[in-house]
RNA sequence: GCGGAUAUGGCGGAACUGGCAGACGCGCUAGACUUAGGAUCUAGUGGGAGACCGUGCAGGUUCGAUUCCUGUUAUCCGCACCA
């Protein structure tokens, strides 16, 4: 009896060999390929079953090019600054620099156990300052390019974190870490202007390889529309209000005009019999929260008693205060046809404003409207000189020729807002300004960069806007790098996306003290052929680092401009019923008892078992007895028959291709699930040919090799069983020979009006006469009505048409 | 409200460009080997006694539809007054 197959034993010996002969070697000659996951922020809680799943795919991935004869990049780091870490520390009482590197220890152990080809001599941790020296440096540089600015405003404010959060962090009025409602607060910020980049952000999506939905979010993220600004006088006063239109075509239809209540002008446009209406709105608004003035399904409003004039018709048309205009988006006011616009349509008729119709619907215009018609589509009809043209027409003109007359222009618009870049927390990178009151901003020079985070006993937020670091004076105080004179410096700190938006350039020159990345190495090394991680990522962390890339891009240090080519986003692992597996939930699966009793390689292979990578995946322990089993059969296959030298068979030799073919098709398409099953499939039908006739060498050693991105212990065990003294990772990835592959026979379905009633085995090369008489030969019985039709697909069906 | 995804046995899931629905696995049933087995092996396993019926539901196209078209329902995700 051979050896049984023993996964610790095993899986040791050959961490142990890998370790002192690693597999993926740089030999100068290779082609890169460099495979990246999302890395991971060190929470306390360790490692679930559903974080695995990543790593597993990123890995088969790696190992998969490996044996395609790639040199693999495939690194891992730490996402450590940030709210999660000083929110542990907080609830620790331990400083977040101590339980961040305890944290970092107990997960690269665990991730250790996934016996990923992690090239740990390149491991980045952004709270290292070697490392976040490159972060200031980028900001440095950013606010150089006049990029970074400060800005007083009102910001996102997050009541329960203490501190100012970026438009992409609010959902749906929440914050996106902690889910507490998200107020406004007046504070002085610094800010990225990543709207500078909109149009490359948009533009460059079409060069990416990345799931659809991912570059849809992007593309609503960015949110780019194309109109005009017509500016309408105000009657009896000297202000001009002006206004964003993606419809100039409907201006003859604009029958009233609304402004955001915190809009410059909107209280000013009181009279004094609408003074305390306006007052009282304007107020009312101010209270509300985001989430409030979402929810508010109702339109509400006020009339401030003044008129404006239609530039183009000179039409009288009240101007209303309302919150469903927003004050930071186009100019804070807008015109309203209510004939041609929903919203509009909801207010005039709540207020009984006059809706005139601009465009005939069906070539008609509507008696009674009780909806708005929105189509830009129809004849202009209601509208001076523009009666008669076609809309569509005339929305694409109308910029332009008011523009010509005088009191507009043709504009673009982007709900892409400037990045709020500061948090008044601890835990981050200090943003490397110095306040002189003689000379402004003042960056600190390059040269004294990283700027360190001081150690503080008392690192808790203050939840006045300030950051915690104002309270260290010794460390606030400080000289002007350009004057000399006493200053002050910032004491905000950088988000938790600024490590994570360039991280991936360090990883392939993490040593280097003199740049963030050596150009010549960048250029060999970069960028990311694949990228993969959860879709929670679609607008913040991927777009954040599309702009930094893009900007690196621009200075010079990096030859490229786009950061990942391929994106693959695998599906969440959740407990029973899809419940998101949490630690309050008490459905968290640690992957440390399943490794000890099963083996890192079973529990690899059913992380792809479980489903389809893209879509989320129940996890159920008692699936992994399959994976095991088949490991196990798999092995006392190779095991029994390894020395029995038996020849190929033609069928064997048919099969050992066609597995070879189907295996790497399906890695091709990424259906890692069906790969699985498709080994499993395979091995059934070589054990029952190997008890039958023997199995031949080669037909093993070839599945050993294709299974060696799965479970590369076994793999790596059993190559050697098969006489080899090099590792299997050596082999090369197997060719299919299609002509190898063709059959003789085929089995093919009779079927009587499309229902199956027989299978026949024919030959591959029948022709469709023949065919068709040893089909109906074998439902001879059956034919019993008129033959109307005969179908013959080549090897496959048979279908005769009766009546 | 708008946009996207999904829907197949008791369960997870297969099915290439329309061509034998349920591969593969879990679970279950029976048997074998065993002192015993939650170990292993063998056989079976969508429903129905049957002709037949079956891929969320209702239609359509086709010799033939899980696959294509129209409508519809449910669940999940994203966006949500962006003028």
């Amino acid at each position: 009896m051979a050896i049984p197959y023993n996964h610790r034993e095993i899986e040791q010996k050959w961490r142990a060999e890998w370790e002192k002969n690693p597999v993926n070697v740089d030999d100068g000659k290779k082609e890169k390929y460099y495979c990246l996951d999302m890395f991971p922020y060190p929470s306390g809680n360790g490692l679930h079953v559903g974080h695995w799943r990543g790593y597993v795919i990123s890995d088969v991935w790696s190992r998969y090019k490996l044996l395609n004869g790639y040199y693999i990049i495939h690194p891992m780091g730490w996402d450590a600054f940030g709210l999660p870490a000083e929110n542990y520390a907080i609830k620790m009482g331990v400083h977040p620099a101590i339980s961040t590197a305890q944290n970092v220890t107990n997960i690269k152990r665990q991730i250790n156990e996934i016996a990923a080809l992690y090239d740990w001599d390149r491991e980045v941790n952004t709270t290292d300052p070697n490392f976040y020296k490159w972060t200031q440096w980028i900001f440095v540089k950013m606010f150089k390019a006049g990029l970074a600015y400060e800005k007083e405003m009102p910001i996102n404010w997050c009541p329960s974190c203490k501190t100012g959060l970026a438009n992409e962090e609010v959902v749906d009025g929440k914050c996106e870490r902690c889910g507490s409602e998200v107020t406004k607060k007046n504070l002085k910020q610094w800010m990225l202007r990543i709207t500078e980049y909109a149009d490359r952000l948009l533009a460059d999506l079409d060069k990416l390889d990345w799931p659809e939905k991912v570059k849809k979010m992007q593309t609503d993220w960015i949110g780019k529309s194309h109109g005009a600004e017509v500016d309408f006088a105000v009657e009896n006063r000297e202000e001009k209000i002006t206004v964003y239109t993606t419809r100039p075509d409907t201006l003859h239809g604009a029958t009233f005009m609304v402004l955001a209540p915190e809009h410059a002008l909107a209280a000013s446009l009181a009279t004094s019999e609408t003074k305390e209406a306006v007052d009282k709105y304007i107020f009312d608004s101010s209270m509300k929260s985001n989430v409030d003035r979402l929810q508010g399904k109702e339109k509400t409003g006020v009339f401030t008693g003044t008129y404006a004039i239609n530039p183009l018709n000179g039409a009288k048309v009240p101007i209303w205060l309302s919150d469903y205009v927003l004050a930071d988006y186009g100019t804070g006011a807008i015109m309203c046809v209510p004939a041609h616009d929903d919203r509009d349509f909801e207010f005039a008729t709540k207020f009984n404003i006059p809706i005139i119709q601009v465009i005939a619907k069906d070539g008609e215009e509507i008696e009674n409207m009780t909806e708005a018609y929105t189509a830009a589509s129809g004849i202009m009809i209601n509208s001076g000189e523009w009666t008669g043209m076609e809309s569509s027409v005339l929305k694409k003109e109308a910029p332009k020729m008011i523009e010509k007359m005088g009191f507009g222009r043709e504009t673009t618009n982007y709900k892409l807002r400037d990045w709020v870049f500061s948090r008044q927390r601890y835990w981050g990178e200090p943003i490397p300004i110095v306040h002189c009151p003689k000379c402004g901003c003042v960056p600190v020079p390059e040269d004294q960069l990283p700027l360190l985070l001081p150690e503080v006993e008392k690192y808790q937020p203050t939840g006045t806007g300030e950051s915690p670091l104002a309270d260290i004076t010794e460390w606030v105080n400080t000289t002007c790098p350009c004057c000399g004179a006493p200053a002050k410096r910032e004491t905000n700190t950088m988000p938790q996306w600024a490590g994570s938006s360039w991280y991936f350039l360090r990883y392939v020159d993490s040593h280097n003290e003199k740049e963030l990345v050596n150009r010549e190495v960048a250029d060999k090394l970069l960028p990311v052929d694949m990228y993969i991680g959860g879709v929670e990522h679609a607008v913040l962390h991927l777009l954040y680092s599309r702009f930094y890339t893009k900007f690196l891009n621009d200075i010079g240090v990096i030859d490229f401009d786009e950061p990942f080519k391929k994106l693959f986003n695998q599906g969440m692992i959740t407990g029973k019923n899809g419940i998101k597996m949490s630690k309050s939930k008490g459905n968290v699966v640690s992957p440390d008892d399943l490794v000890r009793d099963y083996g890192c390689d079973s529990l690899r292979l059913y992380e792809l078992f479980v489903g389809p990578p893209e879509l989320d995946s129940e996890w159920d322990d008692r699936g992994i007895d399959g994976v095991y089993r088949f490991i196990n059969r798999f092995w006392n296959l190779v095991m029994d028959n390894k020395d029995k030298s038996v020849a190929a068979t033609a069928e064997m030799v048919r099969l050992r291709h066609k597995m070879v073919y189907d295996i790497t098709q399906r890695l091709n398409n990424f259906s890692l699930n069906t790969v699985v099953s498709g080994f499993m499939e395979y091995n059934n039908k070589f054990i029952d040919m190997a008890k039958k006739e023997g199995i031949d060498k080669e037909t093993l050693e070839t599945m050993v090799v294709l299974l060696a991105p799965f479970i590369p212990h076994v793999s790596e065990e059993l190559w050697r069983e098969l006489g080899h003294d090099n590792t299997v990772f050596a082999a090369g990835w197997p060719e299919a020979d299609e002509n190898a592959m063709v059959e003789t026979e085929k089995e093919v379905a009779v079927q009587i009006n499309g229902k199956t009633k027989a299978v026949v085995r024919l030959a591959a090369d029948i022709d469709k006469d023949a065919a068709i008489a040893a089909g109906k030969e074998a439902i001879a019985d059956k034919l019993t009505g008129n033959v109307v039709k005969e179908i013959y697909v080549p090897g496959r069906i048979i279908n005769i048409v009766m009546k």
